[in-house]
DNA sequence: GGCCGTGTTGGGAAT
DNA sequence: GATTCCCAACACGGC
């Protein structure tokens, strides 16, 4: 009976066949695995997921359904709609399922734990196994929370790295498979079964160009500057770890510009969040590469090594903390500040989303963000104090919703931590330290050739004013063609500099008034 | 992984 | 060759 042991993988954001232990757990005894990805609403609505980074979610689909197609996954992923609570239990029905597989660990987001559970509750209640094989962090959670001794998860740098180190080496990253079990007459009994409970015809990956499926959600279908997927994942650790080990050890972030036309940093986020690429792997390719360079390593928090813990310390953050921490209210790590949102505000955010605030580097990193779904770290750092306590006086809660939207490497406890950390909301509080509009960018592009590449009303503005236009005579202006309130926006803040202390006082105010109140 | 005003310093050109 | 001046490049501290 071939049926008896046709397993269940679960797909979400482990979209990767090299170290993928829950891959690997739902292949021992098994005669046939079938991937699912079940694509729910929230991911579907425009408003959650937008098109660049939904594409990048497609295109990993699309690499991984190959991938397991060359595994003789005959099938290979098979792509359904619905919620994952109400489609699966019908999936395993059908097919008559011993085990699904799936990684708890692979989101901290407080709605996906109850998915999860949710699951696993009607799994186990219709007799099939769970499989819970942590996939997505450098350690599993569990190893965590039994070094923590029951206490609090680490809210600094430096008491990660110590929880971090106690946990011991990081696992070698599990090859590849180069076949998968797969029966092909008990797989296409299972598809149809599948067809038949569902109701649905097409159990395949859209392809590219599908316009009916992109027009079906409201979407536009996006070329990508950063293509999702596995083999775009390898093959980018290649070039810029495993061929460059020079380049890692001496990688220091804080000196990498956010200003590259190409970037100066890996771009390994995207797929790092969405788990084309395994994090373990990525550790041991950069500790592989410090090894074999000539001079000493940089060292953690600003070497490329501390950029995996930083992910890895705010997964936990996300993880172990009860509460949700994409909000403010009830957030046991969030400062409370009295941020603004009349209309004047709602319009200054949507001006600063827009990428129409009529200062040219936030305008032009709006536009990158928008376009192609990633901008480097210190990028994120001058909008985001540009929306929150350097100008608008927006909460960073609104802030988060955005990036949330269009990064191809939106995760959801990362995003969370760092516009708390932007905010001075928490791990952070030197609120007098801000980030000006002006003068940031030019420390490294002092030309404003970034500028002219994503705000082309401003490409032939003399370098003098490429910063504040606003400041350039008339006749500088027509010569460039751009008129300031015409062809470009006029300020949505008149006076930064003045604008940013009145803020630093009104932050100063919540910071004492929680002092105050709080102990 | 601030910014800005002020102060110091050290090399190079002019005298 | 010694002196002066200029200014870029840092360093520091207050916000």
């Amino acid at each position: 009976m071939p049926s008896a042991q046709t397993k269940i993988l679960w797909l979400r954001k482990t979209l990767r066949i090299h170290d993928n232990p829950t891959l690997k757990a739902c292949m021992e005894d098994a005669s046939t695995v079938l991937p699912v990805y079940v694509l729910d609403k929230w991911h579907s609505n425009p408003q959650n997921v937008g098109d660049v980074r939904f594409e990048f979610i497609m295109e990993s689909l699309r690499n991984l359904d190959e991938k397991f197609k060359k595994c003789g996954v005959d099938a290979g992923v098979i792509f359904v709609r619905g919620e994952p609570e109400k489609v699966l239990p019908k999936i395993w029905e059908a097919v008559d399922a011993k085990a699904i597989g799936f990684d708890t660990s692979e989101e901290a987001e407080k709605h996906s734990q109850k998915t999860d559970e949710d699951v696993a509750g009607l799994a186990n209640k219709a007799d099939v196994k769970v499989i819970d094989e942590p996939a997505h962090w450098m350690h599993p959670p569990g190893l965590y929370e039994r070094h923590m001794n029951g206490g609090e998860v680490p809210t600094t740098m430096s008491s990660f790295e110590t929880l971090f180190s106690q946990c011991g080496s990081v696992r070698e990253p599990l090859s590849a498979p180069k076949s998968i079990p797969y029966d092909k007459g008990t797989a296409d009994k299972a598809l149809d079964a599948i067809r038949k409970a569902l109701d649905v015809e097409d159990l395949t990956v859209p392809k590219s160009g599908d316009n009916k499926f992109y027009k079906g959600l409201k979407r536009e279908q996006r070329k990508l500057r950063f293509p999702g997927g596995e083999d775009e994942a390898l093959k980018r650790l290649e070039k810029v770890v495993e061929k460059q080990p020079d380049w890692v050890a001496s990688f220091e972030k804080p000196k990498t510009a956010p200003t590259g036309l190409e970037p100066q940093t890996t771009v390994l986020s995207p797929y790092l969040n969405a788990g084309c690429l395994s994090l373990r792997r990525a550790w041991h390719a950069v500790k592989k590469a410090e090894k074999d360079a000539k001079g000493k390593p940089t060292q953690p928090p600003t070497s490329l090594a501390g950029q995996l813990l930083w992910r890895e310390h705010w997964l936990t953050i996300g993880y172990f903390t009860e509460e949700d921490i994409s909000k403010m209210k009830g957030n046991p790590l969030a400062r409370q500040i009295d941020w603004d949102w009349d209309n004047d505000a709602k319009e200054l955010f949507a001006k600063w989303e827009a990428g129409e605030t009529g200062y040219p580097f936030i305008d032009a990193i709006m536009t990158q963000l928008r376009e192609e779904g990633w901008i480097h770290h210190l990028a994120r750092h001058m909008v985001a104090c540009f929306l929150t306590r350097g100008d608008c006086f927006v909460s960073w809660e609104k802030g988060f919703d955005v990036f949330d939207r269009l990064l191809i490497d939106a995760d959801w406890s990362v995003n969370s931590c760092n516009w708390m950390w932007l905010s001075c909301s928490a791990f952070f509080y030197q609120y007098f330290r801000c980030y000006s509009p002006i003068s940031f960018g030019k420390k490294w592009d002092p030309d404003g050739d970034y500028i002219r590449k994503y705000v082309p009303a401003l490409k032939d503005m003399p370098k003098k004013y490429i910063y504040e236009p606003w400041k350039a005579p008339r006749e500088v202006q027509e010569k460039a063609k751009c008129i300031i309130g015409k062809d470009y926006p006029e300020r949505i803040i008149e006076d930064h500099t003045a604008t940013s202390k009145e803020n630093m006082n009104r932050i100063k105010e919540d910071y004492d008034l929680s002092s105050s109140t709080v102990k």
